[in-house]
RNA sequence: GGGCGGUUAGCUCAGUUGGUUAGAGCGCCUGCCUUACAAGCAGGAAGUCGGGGGUUCGAGUCCCUCACUGCCCA
């Protein structure tokens, strides 16, 4: 028997398995288009492109990653399956600072340190590390079944990549965009380099504020014996100061005007200065002023001509400056300092203080603002461009509210700090001079000073920012920048199936097809929390670089068509059950992988895609799974049964013709009631689903199968249609075939409809429904169900709404007075002709259904019968056992409140003439019609309270 | 300090441009091993939509205000 499952599903049986042939079979490999995109004409042949944004190559995948990749997964699949060429493009970034740390920890533990082997060898080290555990987290995805294009793996150190920050590099100096000089920016003493800004993440933490005194002195330096307070949450750097501002209005301090300060313990004479920038209500109102070590100062020793000292070395200890303290660590000087001043009298007071205190990103160390020579990217013009590109309407975001956020912060950008003081990385192509000490930037390696010809140059120690190379990404993975025309043959992709994890060899440039296929992308899906670093910088770079690339035609490209995607989706934060977020430190983090072997991957993603409703955190509770796990069970037994009844009528010569399936099933006219209803509800279903998928409602979308599968298919098609499978002999094999058509082709549309959510088990399925020769390779590769309503639909959707309403009718009925559970027992119904000819031509389904023995139509309801009524007919059961009066008393009583009030509100608006005037007839008329079924049930209500009998 | 969200059933969340008597999953209660499925079947209970005010014929939905709560930026 071909059509053998185990009783219960099971998913660790069966996902490895397709995980591992999604891979080796190359299905989702998109190769490079051998003919123009313009070309291919129909609409369903347009690309829909997503890029995977890069996870770090040292990570592990967190539930923040599923979701992400479920959510793209889902979307990509489902553009495949409607024709779309869809390419989804995995790889890692090299994640400078996370890799090189990792790496160090290593050499730590072995004796040596990066120092002692040298950059050369460090470097290589790393790639060997990366050959080890860089692929780990990509190999989660694999076993995730995330339908991905392996052979365009990229990692941005490899050498095309490189390539491409090379020269954007070169680009953006050339255009002046990238200049070198000494600024204050976020220094890490432990990783020992500069980071960005978006790279400090800020802690309240508990500290004081520390109140000096600083004697004023007269021309001659000598102290008056008046001084000037200031207030700092930073003593230590008072080493560096330069000057004490005031606010030029400020009472208190006018007379201070033009005076100078000894600064203590250094005794430099220092200016008070005044600035409209300062607070008069922080502090004491007059602020030191440290340009060397804090961004306020900084700009405020620009204004006013400062000089600038740098009192700390680059591991945060007190440098030569420092005078005594020097060589002590920031926070014992800090102490030190602090005892020397209360010893002479300076300090004037200390106070609790709670305020944010940057951190590093990556390694947690206290992040000590220092001024140093970095190269930085002017970043207002690609800015500018990046703010036009959205308001435009060119890149839309989902949730729309992020538009705001992305506009504030792009507004108010400040000019990006891309040089890092790492070995792992891509090194700045800038070579200084030791001549005329100028500087070389060469996309070449260059032998001389293009400046004064010396050969005495060396290249420039620093690398650039990992985000300098992942934000070109969109551009750099379709060839950017070595996109020629069309003209020479076409570079041939070798290696078919083998992802190029090492360095991958670039032929110098590529044709430009890759770019017009795939540029822009179509949408990218990230968290909020990369809204800055990926979205603003791609849209940034991307719009800055790809405007210089031509369009197949040759015209020039838009800004339209210069955006990296078109679309932004942002998803929410997965927080755990009881919606905390998750942390190591709380130790509430549920690692996907654990989650996935015990529930299977399906039910996981499942869960994810039932919750994704765009801008709400999901919290993950494994009781949803669980659920969800059971739903996948259900439609495994919905398999067994089906394929059991296949199996059943091979054995009588009835098989399946296989072109009634991979489409939308069909059913005749004269078809059964439960045929033509569930094609419908197919139908509904599927458009239903791609029209919330088209508007990112992954929630709605799942809940629309969910309840199609199990609500409608499972717990009604299949239970009547089982009547209608009979392969006895004198069985009409004709309808027996008919019914089971039906059956399997609405089934493996279903498969496929499931298929982006549920990838695994509609696989396994769908193979198993073609029983060994299906009509693709993967049901991956099939076309989606597509929908409409037709008017014969409604019809069926009606009768069966009434057979249904009866038969639940029933059920209530017979709990209410207690019929066993196994009996079987007439009942009554009081209905209009056209009702009583649904039920008498389904008759056998009321039977099958409610456990009926017979069904009476009959002009009343005959005296004393347990009943229920619903607006639309009666019906009662025919059985002796007495009812609870007291219960059935109260349950009415409880209705004909419900009702009276419905009543009541209903004919309060319907006398309402505003109301009527001004409300859309089809609001009156709706209105109307329930308050004639609501009186009616009302009436009946009181009818039957009125017939209990009095106890 | 500035900005942006959220508050709907015991829990987690939907509720499209205002329109008929507010939904789902899980949980809960009751009864069933009815041969696809006990990871199941059947029936059932459960919400003054955070408080107050306003606009409107009509407000969970729009406006104001208060309370609580979360996030981002400085």
């Amino acid at each position: 028997m071909p059509h053998e499952l185990p009783k219960a599903y099971d998913p660790t049986a069966i996902e490895d398995h397709w995980a591992g042939y999604w891979v080796s079979e190359n299905l989702f490999a998109q190769p490079i288009p051998t003919v123009p995109i313009q070309d291919q004409g129909s609409d369903g042949q347009s690309a829909f492109t997503i890029l995977l944004p890069p996870p770090n190559v040292t990570g592990r995948l967190h539930m923040g990653h599923m979701l992400n990749q479920t959510e793209m997964d889902i979307l990509t699949r489902w553009r495949r399956m409607t024709g779309r060429r869809a390419l989804w493009v995995p790889g890692t970034d090299h994640a400078g600072i996370a890799t090189q740390m990792m790496v160090e920890r290593q050499l730590v533990s072995e004796g040596t340190s990066r120092e002692q082997l040298g950059r050369e060898a460090f470097v290589e080290r790393v790639w060997e590390w990366r050959r080890h555990y860089g692929g780990a987290i990509l190999d989660q995805m694999k076993r995730l079944g995330a339908s991905v294009d392996w052979q365009r793996e990229y990692f941005t150190m490899n050498e095309r990549l490189s390539v491409a920050v090379r020269e954007a590099f070169v680009r953006l100096y050339e255009q002046g965009l990238i200049y070198r000089g000494a600024y204050i920016v976020n220094w890490c003493p432990r990783c020992q380099t500069a980071i960005s800004d978006l790279e400090v993440v800020y802690d309240e933490h508990k500290g004081h504020l520390w109140e000096i005194r600083y004697p004023v002195v007269d021309d001659g330096g000598n102290d008056t014996g008046e001084f000037l307070t200031v207030a700092t949450t930073r003593p230590e750097t008072m080493l560096g100061d330069v000057a004490v501002a005031i606010h030029p209005e400020d009472e208190r301090y006018l007379h201070l005007h033009g005076k100078k300060l000894r600064l203590p313990l250094v005794n430099r004479p220092i200016p008070i200065i005044l600035d409209e920038w300062v607070s008069r209500e922080f502090g004491t109102g007059a602020v030191k002023v440290t340009p060397a070590h804090d961004p306020n100062d900084f700009a405020l020793g620009e204004r006013h001509h400062l000089p600038s000292i740098n009192v700390m070395d680059s591991t945060g200890h007190i440098n030569a400056e420092g005078g005594r303290y020097a060589s002590l660590d920031r926070y014992v000087a800090r102490k030190e300092i602090v005892a020397d001043l209360e010893a002479q009298g300076l300090l004037a007071g200390i106070k609790d203080y709670t305020h944010n205190v940057g951190h590093c990103d990556r390694c947690k160390t206290v992040v000590e603002p220092r001024l140093s020579t970095q190269w930085f990217v002017k970043i207002q013009p690609l800015a500018d461009k990046a703010i036009a590109a959205v308001k435009e309407g060119h890149v839309q975001f989902t949730p729309e509210m992020y538009k705001k956020t992305y506009l504030n912060w792009m507004e108010n950008i400040h000019d990006w700090c891309i040089s890092r003081q790492l070995w792992w990385g891509h090194r700045i192509p800038a070579w200084h001079c030791a001549n005329c000490h100028k500087i070389t930037v060469a996309r070449q390696d260059p032998t001389a000073c293009v400046h004064c010809g010396s050969a005495n140059i060396e290249q420039e120690t620093d690398v650039l920012d990992t985000w300098f190379s992942s934000g070109l990404l969109p551009v750099s993975v379709f060839g950017w920048p070595g996109i020629v025309p069309n003209t020479k043959p076409r570079t041939q992709r070798t290696n078919l199936g083998t992802p190029c994890l090492d360095s991958e060899t670039w032929e110098g440039t590529t044709d430009r097809a890759d770019f017009d296929a795939f540029y822009p992308t179509s949408l990218l899906v990230t968290g909020f929390d990369i809204l800055f670093f990926w979205v603003a910088r791609m849209i940034m770079l991307g719009c800055w670089f790809a405007a210089d690339v031509p369009m197949p035609d040759g015209s020039p490209r838009s800004l339209a068509e210069s955006v990296p995607f078109r679309e932004v989706y942002i998803h929410a934060l997965v927080r755990d059950a009881n919606r905390e977020k998750m942390s190591k430190t709380k130790g509430n983090v549920i690692d996907p992988i654990e989650i996935v072997k015990k529930y299977g991957t399906d039910a996981v993603r499942f869960t994810l895609a039932s919750m994704a409703s765009p801008g709400t955190d999901i919290a993950f509770n494994v009781a949803r799974t669980e659920g969800y796990r059971a739903f996948a069970n259900k439609i495994w037994n919905a398999a067994r049964f089906i394929f059991m009844n296949v199996d059943k009528a091979a054995e009588v010569d009835i098989k399946v013709d296989p072109d009634a399936l991979g489409s939308m099933p069909a059913v005749a006219k004269d078809a059964p009631l439960e045929a033509r209803w569930i094609v419908a509800e197919l139908h509904a279903t599927a458009a239903k689903v791609n029209q919330s998928l088209e508007n990112y409602r992954y929630d709605d979308a799942a809940n629309a199968i969910y309840q199609f599968f199990w609500g409608s298919f499972c717990d009604w098609y299949i239970e009547i249609v089982k009547l209608r499978l009979d392969f006895s002999e004198s069985a009409d094999k004709a309808k027996t075939k008919a019914a089971l058509t039906t059956l399997v082709g609405v089934f493996e549309a279903a498969l496929r409809l499931l298929s982006p959510f549920m990838p695994f088990l509609t696989e396994e399925l769908w193979h198993a429904v073609y029983d060994g020769n299906p009509p693709a390779k993967s049901i991956a590769l099939t076309r989606f169900p597509q929908g409409g309503e037709s008017v014969s639909d409604h019809d069926a959707r009606f009768a069966m709404d009434m057979l249904q309403a009866l038969v639940v009718e029933v059920r209530a009925l017979r709990k209410e007075i207690g019929v066993e559970e196994k009996a079987t027992v007439p009942i009554e119904v009081l209905a209009d002709l056209q009702l009583q000819t649904a039920f008498k031509e389904n008759h056998d389904v009321v039977e099958r259904l409610a456990r009926v023995s017979e069904v009476r139509f009959v002009p009343q309801i005959t005296d004393g019968l347990p009943k229920h009524r619903v607006a639309a007919f009666d019906a009662a059961v025919v059985y002796e056992r007495t009812i609870d009066v007291a219960a059935e008393r109260e349950r009415l009583t409880k209705d004909i409140a419900k009702y009276e009030k419905g009543v009541a509100a209903a004919d309060r608006q319907l006398s309402n003439e505003s109301f009527l005037a001004k409300a859309p007839s089809h609001v009156i008329e709706g209105l109307k019609k329930q308050a004639s079924e609501t009186r009616t049930l009302l009436e009946k209500a009181c009818a039957a309270l009125a017939s209990l009998p009095r106890d």
